[in-house]
RNA sequence: CCAGGCGGUCGGAUGGCCGCGCGCGGGCAAUGGGGAAACCCGUCCGCGUGAGGAAAGUCCGGGCUCCACGGAAGUACGGUGCCGGUUAACGGCCGGCGGGGGCGACCCCAGGGAAAGUGCCACAGAAAGCAAACCGCCUGCCCGUUUCGGCGUGUGCAGGUAAGGGUGAAAGGGUGCGGUAAGAGCGCACCGCACCCCCGGCGACGGGGGUGGCAGGGCAAACCCCACCGGGAGCAAGACCGAAUAGGGGCUGCAUAUGGCGCACUUCCGCGCCGUAGCCCGGGUAGGUCGCGUGAGGCGCUCGGCAACGGGCGUCCCAGAUGAAUGGCCAUCUCCAGUCGUCACUUCGGUGACGGAGGGGACAGAACCCGGCUUACAGACCGCCUGGCGCU
RNA sequence: UGGGGCGUAGCCAAGUGGUAAGGCAUCGGGUUUUGAUCCCGUGAUCGCAGGUUCGAACCCUGCCGCCCCAG
């Protein structure tokens, strides 16, 4: 990992980071499904959807739900397979998504077992291929 | 030391970086939402806290909430079933009784009724249920033969017989002796069984004595009978707040058609409604808040009890999510099986020590709460007991 | 959370106390010059584990998997 690009949080001031809020309704997931922008990679599933114009977000947010299904597991696998998604949408999607749009990640069966850095590189070339990247613009929220 | 039985405890450790839920305290210049403001949401900082022994399966029992209900009994349906205890309750647990297994520690099983009734017992077998004669065995007659005492290789007839053979899971007590034509509880002894009496025990039951020659096959996890228990639903219970849209009601204003409906009917007249605008009201959806953790609570000591369990005292506050927090990544240590190398021992099968690189560390995630049951589970530890071997 | 159903050969399935029917498919053989058709043969931990019974796919108990319904 050469991008030592965890520095720590910048102080609070000013150019504050991008976080991911939680995309909590069910609504919002069927939302998401219908518009058909998505793309598999061996360790996850991505959906996009522009976020609607009513929805008012703090600056920079993005939302983003998890969806793990029982075919992939007990409960302890679910959980601990959206645990790692979750640790690399923070990683990832703070820095390089669009702002406009929610997201829906999906569980895979090889989700628990993958390597965390394959996670990662799945979820960027996942967003590369539902267009919705936005290259590496630390805090440049527009 | 080896093999085994029972009970219990634990469920990797430490650290680094980045995060999450909840609670408490503090900050917020600017920016987002609400507010007249304080401030709230939000956001930032600090501190505290944050899954299990099964949180699981949802198989039982309760608490709690709502609904139903005059009392009691009965019927139906479902469940439970040796006895006594324990408990809020249980189908759980503890102790005991009976049967079975094991050298033993110990483990496993289960209500009563088949003499209230119905039903089933395939195939085989003579016969499978008011017992029954296939082969045998025995007696008599007949037949044959005869050395006239008998004898039987007879396809015969009439009887006796449940000891033997054979069938079956099961054939109307078992073993032995006597007895008999052969046999038979026919008689006797012991065992089993049934009934009666006595003793011990709260009881299941056990012990002893007597009587009876033995009746009444098995299946009730087949229907059933008997006793006891059970109102229903479930935190998505239930309570409160409540947007947009549609619909309902009220008030006021306007309009009121040549129309329709109503005021019992017909004509005329009159009134009201069906229209629309504004304001208000209630039901209710999305959504939100509460329910929601001080409890049949945990831990320690002590007393009663064989025990389950109960009493007393002290002490602690210990998760509250809701597309659902309790994590992600990494390092070191630790444990495990295999592999490679070196060394030592060797009964040449291996065993042990050290080191190296990699691998693995289970089952599993609170969802209102509690008592159980069942199932899953890498590995580690502790205590008691049994059998065997060796040493003293 | 509550309720219901299913599991039998590779597939579809009958059987509900007494040797586990049948069809399709597979394989082997026959018929035919060859092939199709047709005929004969071939295969089962009855989801798993205990129990009741002389005997269990069937009855009882506990698990496992799948499907459906209601809120």
């Amino acid at each position: 990992m050469n991008t030592t690009a965890l520095e720590t949080t910048p102080q609070a001031g000013y150019c504050q980071l991008a976080s991911v809020a939680r995309l909590p309704k069910r609504a919002d997931f069927l939302r998401v499904a219908a518009k058909k922008r998505r793309w598999a990679a061996p360790g996850l599933v991505l959906q996009v959807a522009p976020r609607p114009d009513d929805v008012q977000l703090a600056e920079g947010n993005v939302r983003v739900g998890f969806t793990a299904t029982r075919k992939v597991g007990n409960a302890v696998k679910r959980n601990r397979s959206r645990r790692r998604l979750r640790a690399a949408v923070d990683r990832v999607m703070t820095r390089s998504a669009r702002v406009d749009c929610d997201y829906v990640v999906i569980v895979r069966a090889a989700t628990a077992q993958r390597p965390f850095a394959k996670l990662v590189s799945d979820l960027e070339i996942a967003l590369k291929k539902c267009d919705a990247f936005a290259p590496g613009q630390e805090g440049k929220a527009e």
